[in-house]
DNA sequence: AGTTATTATCGAAACGTTTCGATGTCATAG
DNA sequence: CTATGACATCGAAACGTTTCGATAATAACT
């Protein structure tokens, strides 16, 4: 059974290829009867145009490659996986293919430019999270579009999907200045990602403007590691305070995995969250509602961010002269168990898997 | 700049497009030094052959689909995101694209099927992981191969890449009777994915064996919900157990996750791990050696499982008339803290990243 | 010397689409 | 009655490769 063509279709409704084509594409003119007719034998034999021949003629491929660090998306964080998600969500509508690479902590040009991009197989590029700059210039060269989510390149000017960052953390600190803490700590990894470091930003913000200014400069009550933020972090973090007996009554978090670390930390040391200490994380990963408590955090709404990145990408296709672009993803404080005393009560994840 | 094509490398190597082919795909004859000229051009204008221009003349597209429920690759196992890698890896090395497509718990043939199945835009499809029957049903029916992953349809005769579960349970369990425990539960999720079952089976068979015949078959031990495996059963399981002050010594998880469940609920209940209770996983996930105490575990190498998988397509793809395979995937018991009193160090988790 | 292999190169067809321009048909307006 | 324009259909070129068969030159046999 050899595939079934443009032109046996052609045949069998009998009629010419471009006619089918025209059909197909619904371009042009074509009778309604002459397009019923068509219709029908492409249902019957279940007809599909292939991609491959589809695509010669265009310029485009009808792929879009997807970057991430290998450790982004296999670390214990689903946070990208999610963003991948959306992306292919939004890909799908214009009948676009995600094409995945993964990408080292370091980059040679020449060897570990993901094949996509040296065969060009892909229309436009999504690079997630944080990879090494080099990366970002290499691909800056290219005359295909591109987009970065939550991560920029300190000097070359990008598309751009960002998340609130600054916002999150402003909001987060106040909640907890609105509770009657005060000695709030912050821990978390490298500003190589501007995301902490922004994060950061919020939380000092928010401390300055509630005449907690001394709290936002004592350094004793910031675990900044220059390392990839991870769960490990945030547990030596609370175990270095404690020992140096730094008189501390909240944390907040650069994210949720930092949180955890934090919280097993201080479980271990027998200190009673949100009783003795109040915790929040950022991100709101599904594990933020397994803990227990369950953690308050700051939501982000990793779907939507694949998403508006595909868009973006589509738009640049769109429109080839359009400047540089930058969307901002809000964010939003979901109060939890873990800086409030409440009844327990079952909760679920706020962002379910949306199913196409 | 018009992209360079091959007329154009022809033309400046001052020789007929054929022969530029020729030096590219290797095939036929050439001489040393027509090659190296071509060759040097190519260098040159870093030429790289458009992919959908090559496929056209071949009947095969250079993709493969991988298709993962939302629930396995969303959820919070990494599990089958390193699945997805090894078989991106393997991809790579005979220049195919892995096109990824996730499922929902229901299926439609008409509405859900995997758009690339429908464009006919796959040489070949890999299953991973626990999905609809109906999927399989329905991949079964077309005329490209397929290959399942940690997951068979009880009736449908496939190529399938599995792992020793029985074994590696029944080693487990083992390992538990020769440190003297004896009365080991058993906790895990829904049968419909038939490596529960099977590591119940060995988990049976390793007590049959060493004379505990009524522990195997003592259903107050067996904690065995039917509903996909999460660390919610572990943590119900032993509060179940507890509440009825049912008398175990150590359990046996259908994963890791369940056992995390289990650890949180012991814990919680003031049990000492492992004084009081021995605890063991499956599946080796990164955070199996994150936990406190770490996690004695069945280490799955899940790289190598995506790997085969796809050599397996490749082969199938080379070797049309070849019979159902299936090739089983090995796997080894880690004793951490969760199962011995030890002194703790720091560890990694077995399985590193392998960046290509 | 003549036949046959081997090596080297090339022209042209083929792959399955889209799209451009040509050719008609048929109303409607002048 | 003829010009115009909208509608309908089609043939053929084009997209960038691979591959088949042709041609030719050289080498290796009788």
């Amino acid at each position: 059974m050899g595939k079934i063509t443009i032109k046996d279709i052609a045949r069998m409704a009998g009629v010419s290829v471009s006619t089918v084509s025209l059909v197909l594409s619904g371009k042009g003119y074509v009778s309604d009867i002459t397009r019923t007719k068509v219709e029908k034998v492409i249902e019957k034999y279940n007809y599909h145009p292939r991609q491959s021949a589809r695509r010669l003629p265009s310029k485009l491929t009808g792929n879009i490659g997807f970057i991430i660090s290998d450790l982004h998306l296999y670390g214990n964080e689903v946070f990208y996986s999610r963003v991948l998600l959306g992306a292919e969500l939004e890909a799908r509508k214009r009948d676009y293919y995600v094409l995945l690479a993964t990408i080292g902590q370091s980059f040679a040009p020449a060897k570990d430019t993901p094949r996509f991009i040296r065969s060009h197989d892909v229309d436009g590029i999504i690079i997630a999270g944080g990879v090494p700059y080099e990366l970002i210039e290499c691909v800056h060269e290219l005359t295909i579009p591109y987009v970065l989510v939550d991560f920029h390149h300190p000097l070359i000017p990008s598309n751009l999907v960002l998340i609130e960052n600054y916002t999150g953390a402003y909001q987060a600190v106040r909640h907890l200045i609105d509770h009657g803490y005060e000695r709030i700590a912050f821990v978390g990894g490298s500003f190589y990602h501007s995301s902490i470091k922004e994060r950061f930003q919020g939380y000092q913000a928010a401390l300055n403007e509630a005449g907690l200014g001394a709290i936002s400069e004592d350094q004793s009550l910031h675990i900044l590691v220059d390392e990839e933020t991870s769960d490990q972090i945030g547990y030596s973090g609370i175990c270095t305070m404690i020992d140096q007996s730094i008189d501390f009554d909240a944390v907040v978090c650069a994210n949720d995995t930092t949180a955890i670390g934090c919280l097993q930390a201080l479980q271990q040391r027998t200190l009673h969250v949100p009783g003795d200490v109040a915790l929040v994380g950022f991100d709101d990963i599904r594990h933020a509602v397994e803990t227990e408590p369950t953690l308050t955090t700051v939501h982000v709404p990793k779907l939507e961010m694949g998403q508006q990145a595909m868009r973006l990408i589509f738009d640049l296709l769109d429109h080839p002269r359009t400047g540089q672009q930058t969307r901002m993803i809000h964010t939003e404080l979901i109060v939890r168990e873990s800086t409030a005393t409440q009844v327990k009560q079952t909760e679920y994840a706020r962002e379910r898997p949306t199913i196409a």
